[in-house]
DNA sequence: TCAAATATGTTTTGACTCGATACTATTAAA
DNA sequence: TTTAATAGTATCGAGTCAAAACATATTTGA
């Protein structure tokens, strides 16, 4: 059974990659690095950092400062320096970025066998796989980046959204991004 | 949605990937070789060639044949040369191969995640990526990849089970392997 | 029948990935 | 104030990958 499941992600990840590969020719992208801008776009202001991007592709952190660099000049994103600690850049992704992002991410082929798919099954297919993917953070012992608005240091208080670690104060947008520190 | 499904599957597979790369230490074997060395497992008679692993892996057949020789310097296969069509090399996997295999694929930590879904989890989840999995080898047109037995070719006559493309005899094992002429 | 087209597969080349290691700079801790 | 930890970059070598050229074997078709 754990076969079939290793099986079904294993192929579908080989299709993404495929169509991912061809979609990046454009801006001669390679996979991983569209995977990383991807991963930008999506995380709050406490995760947009090289070693965020490297727990978050499993990677080592040389090999994904190389990435970025690429992506940083090609003006995909651009560097940030941390106001209160200098050893911190924050990567920002640019308009064109985000241009980008918006006509290749996720795949239009990925996306057309979706739509195939009836809205329960969606539904259903994308619980699933949270839930799998949560055992499988669990178990391997990563970082989990989940949605801030569901991690357990969200408050929701008269004066507004707060995190409970960092004590700033969120917007509506804010929340609805991946944080590195998302716990449950 | 799909935006959501398509981040969901794509870091299952790098968490595979990894955890792939550390198994893969002992034999200094990297991720791909072993996914081919795997489907190679899985596959029937008629799609254990090196364009076959080609297609099921989404490369282009130079990239896959070097994997291949790795993993027969590796003596994890085996080249049989066809008996009729002497262009065509069948790859076997070997009892080394098989063992390799065992002990890694799936990976163990992937299996725990897995196993801390009930049943009917595991069976619905997949159900629905057999069925994504469809639509998008459908959209993007290539090759299925099925289960013998499931395919429309499959003959259940009173002398056995018969394969309606080739007319040979399957095996009850047989039946139970991909092969690449898979169609619904 | 026999040349042209097609199919299976290998080899080579160059750009890129990746982990490992060594390195710099900044901050935290003892 | 040393010492350790953190964030990040640079370099190296092994390996991936697509593309192209190549070698054989089979099929097609005039």
């Amino acid at each position: 059974m754990n076969d079939e499941l290793f099986n079904l992600i294993e192929r579908l990840a080989n299709l993404l990659r495929q169509e991912t590969r061809l979609e990046g020719l454009s801006l001669g992208l390679q996979p991983i690095q569209q995977e990383a801008l991807y991963y930008l776009s999506t995380c709050n202001r406490y995760s947009d950092t090289t070693l965020a991007v490297t727990e978050f592709l499993g990677l080592t952190k040389g090999t994904v400062s190389q990435s970025l660099k690429v992506l940083e000049n090609k003006s995909l994103i651009i560097r940030q320096k941390d106001e209160k600690d200098k050893r911190i850049t924050h990567l920002k992704v640019t308009n064109s970025g985000q241009a980008f992002l918006a006509k290749t991410c996720p795949p239009q082929k990925f996306s057309s066998a979706v739509k195939n798919l009836s809205t329960h099954e969606q539904d259903e297919t994308k619980d699933l796989l949270y839930k799998l993917l949560n055992n499988y953070q669990e178990v391997t012992g990563r970082t989990a980046f989940g949605v801030c608005k569901n991690c357990k240091f969200n408050q929701n208080t008269p004066e507004g959204i707060r995190c409970g670690l960092t004590f700033e104060t969120l917007s509506l947008d804010d929340v609805k991004l991946i944080c590195k520190e998302y716990s449950t």
